[in-house]
DNA sequence: CTTTTAAATCAGAACAATTATGATTTAAGA
DNA sequence: TCTTAAATCATAATTGTTCTGATTTAAAAG
């Protein structure tokens, strides 16, 4: 995607179209690692040195309010977001942290109803799956 | 389950059956609204008044590892834990973050597979439904 | 092409959650 | 009992995130 495509993504989203807001946009596009906001800041520091890290804070969570990127669950205790798309699910192991995509549908989930009860407008739905990875396997007694 | 009970899961899994464990172990079951690490502290510290902080926290790291209670994604950045209450979904608003726990099966989800591909052993799988809450909803338009 | 204005940016301070430290206490096995 | 490794406590240190306020800038109006 051309950055000015993304410059008009931010416009129609409702935000400036301002040098800093395209170059994160376009990384954390381009990052399918679920990025934290200091992973941003570090690709984007050799381009854009002037660029601040609480700047990369404020765009994240701006981005998010206007759906262009996903926050995601906080699997250690930091921000990640993932701006790719299609959604799909992801698989976190229990142990190490470690974050696996997992292709959706391999679960053969149903369609994700557009209400939930108490009046929640459903916009997405993921699954989510507690693991044991590969690696970690091998240390622990599974009972 | 009584206190001796409690003694004798903790020194199955390894752990030294102390007091503060005990509590801690039985605070966690008994609270079924994700406690953090602050609020398990809170709820004891009438009863355990030398109880510190950093004890929580290690107990409670303790306790995962041990798969003694289950640690939940950090929807707002902090630790949460969750004894043995059934698994549940979460709804998440992606505008004000609230949390709303959702009733299992209200999405018909098949079981989920014992493993996933690249040797992922599965402990568990829930949904994650991003939603605009009833309180956030007027306040945007949505597309 | 100015001018205007609200939004975005930056650097740094402030803050909150968590982890590390090290001296002291304690459970559990010898 | 005695011994030893583990657990505990209080506090310091660290880390991730948010806040602040002065400055800059995009976009829309004139």
């Amino acid at each position: 995607m051309t950055a000015s495509e993304q410059a008009e993504r931010l416009r129609t989203a409702g935000l400036k179209a301002t040098g800093p807001r395209v170059a994160i946009l376009d990384a954390v596009e381009r990052n399918c690692k679920h990025p934290s906001a200091e992973d941003i800041y570090q690709e984007l520091a050799e381009s854009h040195p002037s660029l601040s890290l609480s700047t990369v804070y404020g765009t994240l969570s701006a981005f998010v309010k206007a759906g262009l990127v996903r926050k995601l669950s906080e699997f250690d205790g930091r921000l990640r977001v993932d701006g790719t798309n299609p959604p799909h699910d992801h698989a976190i192991c229990r142990l190490c942290g470690a974050i696996f995509d997992i292709e959706p549908n391999l679960t053969h989930a149903p369609a994700p109803p557009s209400e939930l009860p108490g009046g929640l407008a459903v916009l997405e739905m993921r699954i989510e799956y507690d693991v044991v990875c590969a690696r970690c396997r091998p240390t622990i007694h599974l009972t």
